[in-house]
RNA sequence: GGAUCCAUAGCUCAGUUGGCUAGAGCGCACGAUUCACAUUCGUGAGGUCACAGGUUCAAGCCCUGUUGGAUCCACCA
C-alpha cells in the first residue's frame, strides 16, 4: 500500500476491521503471568440502532480494551444484544395494531414466535454497527439475552429464590398500563407534575349527631370512591376523636363504611379525612392492610369501572366515571367544593398513559436480604465507583428499596417457571417446563404462568451469565454503562452477582453522563436533533467519532456533543497520516538503512523524553478513566511536540532508525484511542509487521535530560524570535546575529530553518547592532534590522519591562513572608529565589537594552 | 421534603492529595504558503475562575452561606 494525499477513513476501515476480526485477536488470550482484563458489554436492543450514547460507551470500553490488550493482560471483551423485552414488544404491537390485529387474536406461544421472527429478521444491524464503532469484542461469544445459557441461569436463581423463600406471590397493588396490558417496577414509572382538581364531598353519618351531621373528604379521583371501605381520620386530631369506630353511609352507594384512626391522615390537609380506597392507592392499600380493610375493585384491567362499581358505572372509562360520578353527588347535594391543586401522577414511560395501580396476583422478590448484602458490600468498598458520589447515591436508593415485581403480562421476555394447580389456585410449583402449556406432576395438572420476567432480573446476572464459561475472568474488572441506569441495571448486578456467586460482579464502575446535542438539549426523535453514530462515522471516520467524544467529557456528567471536537480529531488522524508519509518518504530516500538508534542532538533527547512522557501520562490517567485528558495528553504530543518540533528539525538530520522506533511508539500509544487510523498506517509502512492491535505497549526510551532541557530553550529562543518577525513592521525576517553563545553556535542551521531567518550569522561583541533580544540565558542574540524600526520596538520593549517588573514583585513579596518561608516546602522556597534572580538578571539585561535603544 | 451534579476565555469544556504567570479545541485578529499535511504553518488578543464570608504562608480547588441551572428519589387525599 501506498500513503495518497489525504487520509480517507471510509476506504479503510472496513478492510481493517476483517483484518482484525479474522486474525482471531479478539478472543482472549490465556497466558500465564498475566492479569485478566474483562469487560462486558451493556447489549444494546437487538434489533434496534445505535444512537450516539452506544458510540460514546463502545469508545470507552473499546479504549480499555485496547489499552489492556496492549499492556499484555488477558482481555476479554464480551459483546451482547438484548431481546429488550418491553421496548422490543412495543415496537411489535404498534405493527400489530397497523395490521389491525391485537395480542388477544393469538396465545401466547404465537406471539413469542412471531416477535422471536420479527427479531430475527431486524437483527444483525447493531451488530454491523458495533463493527462500525471499532469495538473489539470477541464475536465468538456473543449472547442474545434470550440464549439458553441465559435462560438456564436465570431459571436456576428462580429456582434457588424460591427454595430460600426470597420469591413469594402476591396479590399487591402494582404500577399498570392499561393500554399495555402490564406491570411494572415502581422505577418504570415516569412522574410528572400536572394541574388537577381535588373535590370536597361529604360523608353522612349513619347516626348523625347534634354537632357533627357528616364528615368531608378530599380527593383528586373522586370515581374512586365507589371503591372505598373506610374513611381515616388522624388518631391526633381531636374534632372527630368522638366519631372514631362509628360509620358514614357512602354516597352512590348503599355501603355503610367505618371511620377509623389512621397516621396516614393529616390534619393539616383539607378538612383531615381521607377517603380509603385500597384496592386503588398505594397508601390506602397499606392502611388496609393496617386495618384489614375489605378491598374492592372497581377500575378493571382495561381501564374500565367494573361490575363491582354498581350498574350506573359499570363500563365506563375512569375519565367518564370521574364526570358521572361529580354529577351525581352534585344532584345529591354532597359535592362540597373544589380547587385546583398540582399534584404528581404516574406515566407509563413509553406511551404516557396514566398508571394505574391496579391489584394484582404477581411474583415479588424479598429484596431486603440481598440489598442488605449489596450495601454491606458497598460500605465496605468492595467496588470503585466513577464518579465516586454514585457510590453513596446508590447504598440510599437500596436503604429504601422495596420488594420487586418481576412479573410482566407481555409474551416477549423469558417465561416465567412456574405453574398453577388448577383445582387449587394457592399451589404454585415450580417447573422448567415452559414449553408446555399444561403439565402434571403426581397426578395433578398445573398450569404455566402466561407472564415473563422483568428483563432486569435477567440483565442483573449479566456479568455472571457471560463469565459462567471462564470463570476466571469473574469478577469483571470494570462495568462501564450510562448514569441512568445506576439503580435498575448496576444495583440490580451487585445484588444477584453476589446473590449468585459470593463475590462482586465487577471491581469498579464507570458511569458516563448522557451526550446532548450541541445545543445542551436531551436528544429525542420527537425533537429531530438525533444525532447518528454511523452518519458521523461516514462522514468523519470511526476514530474521528470515538476522539470527539470522549473530548471534554468526565464521568457522570451529562455534556453536549460537539462535532468541532470530531473535526479536530479527523485533523489530528490526517496529521498522523502525513506524518507517516513524509517519515515513510524518508525512510524510502534514506542512502543507509540502519535500525540502531544514534541520538545525536537535543531535538532528539527531547522527543525521546516527551515520548517517554506521555506514555506514563497516559498509563496514569486510563488507570484512572480520565479519558479526556489521556485524549489531550496523545494529541498534544503528536500534533504539537512531534510534528511541528522534532520532525521540523528531523527533515534536517533524518536519523530514519529513530523516526521509525518514535512513530511505532506513538502509533501503539495512539491505537487504543484511534483503532483504524493507527492499524492503517501500521499496514502501509514498509517495515512493520502484525498489527499494530497486538503489539506491546512502548518501553520508555532512552534520553539525555539535560538535552532535553537545552531544546526547550531553543524553542523558547525560537518563538521568541518568531514573535519578533511578526510584530515588527513589514514582517520580514532579519539575520539573527549572536556571540559567546554556544547553544545557539551548535544549532545555527536549525534556529535558520525554524525561523527562516535569511541568516544565523556569529559576530564579535563590537560588531553587535540592531535590536538586542532579552532572552534570559542569552544575552547575545542580536535581529539586525533595520535603524528605522527601532522606534516600534521600544514601545514593545517597555511593556515587556512593566509586566517583568510586576512578576519580580509577587515573587518578592512571597519571600519577604517569613511564614512563606518557613512552612512552604524547601523546595518551592529555593525555586522562588531562583527564578527571581534570573528574572532580576533579564529585567536588568531589558532595562540596559531600553536605554540603548 | 431528601439527595446529587453543575456555574472557569465568545462557544464546548479540562484543571483530583491547595503551590508560582489558570489550560485545550473551536471561534476571532494578523501574517505565511509550490517541495508531508489548507483536514496546513506561524504570531497574537481574550478570564475580578457565579456571589459573599471563612480556613491557610498560599484557594479555581477546602469549609459556610447566597444566587442561578440541571437531574434523581420519596410524597402529594
Amino acid at each position: 500500500m501506498k500513503f495518497s494525499k489525504a487520509y480517507e477513513p471510509n476506504q479503510y476501515e472496513p478492510d481493517i476491521y476483517a483484518l482484525w476480526e479474522k486474525s482471531g485477536a479478539f478472543a482472549p488470550t490465556n497466558k500465564k503471568n498475566a492479569k485478566n482484563y474483562t469487560i462486558v458489554m451493556p447489549p444494546p436492543n437487538a434489533n434496534g440502532n445505535l444512537h450516539i450514547g452506544h458510540g460514546l460507551t463502545i469508545a470507552l470500553e473499546d479504549i480499555l480494551t485496547r489499552y489492556h490488550r496492549l499492556k499484555g493482560d488477558n482481555t476479554w471483551y464480551i459483546p451482547g444484544a438484548d431481546h429488550a423485552g418491553f421496548e422490543t414488544w412495543v415496537v411489535y404491537e404498534r405493527r400489530l395494531e397497523a395490521a389491525g390485529k391485537t395480542r388477544f387474536d393469538y396465545n401466547r406461544d404465537e406471539l413469542y414466535d412471531q416477535v422471536w421472527n420479527f427479531v430475527h429478521e431486524q437483527r444483525g444491524n447493531m451488530e454491523l454497527q458495533l463493527r462500525a464503532l471499532g469495538a473489539s469484542c470477541d464475536w465468538d461469544h456473543l449472547t442474545f439475552t434470550l440464549d439458553q445459557k441465559v435462560v438456564d441461569t436465570v431459571y436456576d436463581t428462580f429456582e434457588k429464590f424460591w427454595k430460600e423463600g426470597l420469591i413469594y406471590r402476591g396479590k399487591k397493588l402494582v404500577n399498570f398500563c392499561t393500554k399495555h396490558q402490564t406491570a411494572f417496577a415502581d422505577i418504570e414509572v415516569t412522574h410528572k407534575d400536572e394541574q388537577g382538581k381535588l373535590w370536597q364531598i361529604a360523608y353522612p353519618l349513619a347516626n348523625p349527631k347534634a354537632e357533627l351531621e357528616e364528615i368531608i373528604v378530599s380527593t383528586t379521583r373522586p370515581e374512586t370512591l365507589l371503591g372505598d371501605t373506610a374513611v381515616a381520620v388522624s388518631p391526633k386530631d381531636k374534632r372527630y376523636a368522638e366519631v372514631i369506630g362509628e360509620k358514614v353511609k357512602l354516597p352512590l352507594t348503599n355501603r355503610e363504611i367505618e371511620i377509623i384512626a389512621d397516621e396516614h391522615a393529616d390534619p393539616e390537609f383539607g378538612t383531615g379525612v381521607v377517603k380509603i380506597t385500597p384496592a386503588h392507592d398505594p397508601n390506602d392499600y397499606e392502611v388496609g392492610q393496617r386495618h384489614n380493610l375489605d378491598m374492592i375493585t372497581v377500575i378493571g384491567f382495561d381501564g374500565k369501572m367494573t361490575k363491582e362499581a354498581g350498574a350506573n358505572y359499570e363500563g365506563l372509562t375512569t375519565a367518564d366515571a370521574r364526570q358521572k360520578v361529580l354529577g351525581d353527588l352534585e344532584d345529591q347535594g354532597l359535592l362540597r367544593g373544589e380547587e385546583r391543586i398540582v399534584h404528581s401522577v404516574g406515566h407509563c414511560y413509553k406511551c404516557d398513559t396514566v398508571i394505574e395501580p391496579l391489584l394484582k396476583e404477581q411474583w415479588f422478590v424479598d429484596v431486603k436480604p440481598l440489598a442488605k448484602k449489596a450495601i454491606e458490600t458497598l460500605e465496605a468498598n468492595k467496588i470503585k465507583f466513577h464518579p465516586a458520589n454514585k457510590k453513596r447515591v446508590l447504598i440510599n436508593y437500596l436503604k429504601n428499596l422495596k420488594d420487586w415485581n418481576i412479573s410482566r403480562q407481555i409474551p416477549w421476555g423469558i417465561p416465567i417457571p412456574a405453574f398453577q394447580n388448577v383445582d387449587d389456585p394457592t399451589d404454585w410449583i415450580f417447573d422448567k417446563r415452559v414449553d408446555q402449556q399444561e403439565i402434571k406432576k403426581n397426578g395433578k395438572t398445573y398450569r404455566r404462568d402466561e407472564d415473563t420476567f422483568d428483563t432486569w432480573f435477567s440483565s442483573g446476572q449479566w456479568p455472571v451469565i457471560l463469565t459462567n464459561e471462564k470463570k476466571q475472568h469473574y469478577p469483571t474488572s470494570v462495568m462501564e454503562t450510562g448514569a441512568d441506569l445506576l439503580f435498575q441495571w448496576v444495583g440490580r448486578m451487585i445484588m444477584l452477582g453476589l446473590y449468585n456467586t459470593g463475590d462482586v460482579p465487577f471491581e469498579e464502575v464507570y458511569m458516563h453522563g448522557m451526550v446532548l446535542d450541541e445545543k445542551g438539549q436531551k436528544m429525542s426523535k420527537s425533537k429531530g436533533n438525533v444525532i447518528n453514530p454511523i452518519e458521523m462515522v461516514s462522514k468523519y471516520g470511526s476514530d474521528a467519532l470515538r476522539l470527539g467524544l470522549i473530548a471534554s467529557r468526565s464521568a457522570g456528567v451529562n455534556q453536549a456533543f460537539s462535532s468541532s471536537k470530531v473535526i479536530a480529531s479527523r485533523n489530528l488522524c490526517n496529521k498522523l497520516w502525513n506524518v507517516s508519509r513524509l517519515i515513510q518518504d524518508m525512510v524510502d530516500n534514506a542512502e543507509e538503512q540502519s535500525n540502531e538508534i544514534k541520538i545525536d542532538n537535543y531535538g532528539e533527547d527531547w522527543i525521546c523524553r516527551e515520548i517517554t512522557k506521555t506514555n506514563k501520562e497516559i498509563q496514569k490517567l486510563l488507570e484512572k478513566y480520565r479519558f479526556a485528558e489521556a485524549g489531550d495528553a496523545i494529541y498534544d504530543l503528536i500534533w504539537n511536540k512531534y510534528a511541528d518540533w522534532f520532525l521540523e528539525g528531523e527533515k534536517l538530520w533524518k536519523d530514519t532508525a529513530l523516526l521509525k522506533k518514535t512513530l511505532e511508539q506513538i502509533l501503539i500509544m495512539l491505537h487504543p484511542f484511534a483503532p483504524f487510523v493507527t492499524e492503517t498506517i501500521w499496514q502501509t509502512l514498509s517495515w512493520t509487521e502484525g498489527m499494530v492491535m497486538t503489539q506491546t505497549w512502548p518501553e520508555s526510551l532512552p534520553f539525555d535530560a539535560k538535552r532535553a532541557a537545552k531544546f526547550e530553550e531553543l524553542i523558547s529562543i525560537v518563538t521568541n524570535i518568531r514573535s519578533h518577525f511578526q510584530s515588527l513592521p513589514g514582517a520580514g525576517s532579519y539575520p539573527v546575529a549572536f556571540y559567546d553563545d554556544k547553544l545557539i553556535y551548535d544549532n545555527q542551521l536549525l534556529i535558520q530553518h525554524y525561523t527562516k531567518a535569511p541568516a544565523v550569522p556569529e559576530i564579535k561583541p563590537e560588531d553587535a547592532k540592531g535590536l538586542h533580544l532579552a532572552i534570559a540565558g542569552h544575552p547575545n542574540i542580536y535581529l539586525e534590522i533595520p535603524e528605522d524600526i527601532h522606534a516600534k520596538y521600544k514601545a514593545n520593549l517597555e511593556d515587556r519591562i512593566m509586566k517583568l517588573g510586576q512578576e519580580i514583585n509577587t515573587l518578592e513579596a512571597r519571600l519577604r513572608n517569613p511564614n512563606y518561608v518557613e512552612k512552604a516546602p524547601k523546595e518551592l522556597v529555593e525555586e522562588t529565589k531562583s527564578q527571581l534572580e534570573t528574572k532580576s538578571k533579564l529585567l536588568a539585561d531589558m532595562k540596559a537594552e531600553f536605554e540603548l535603544v
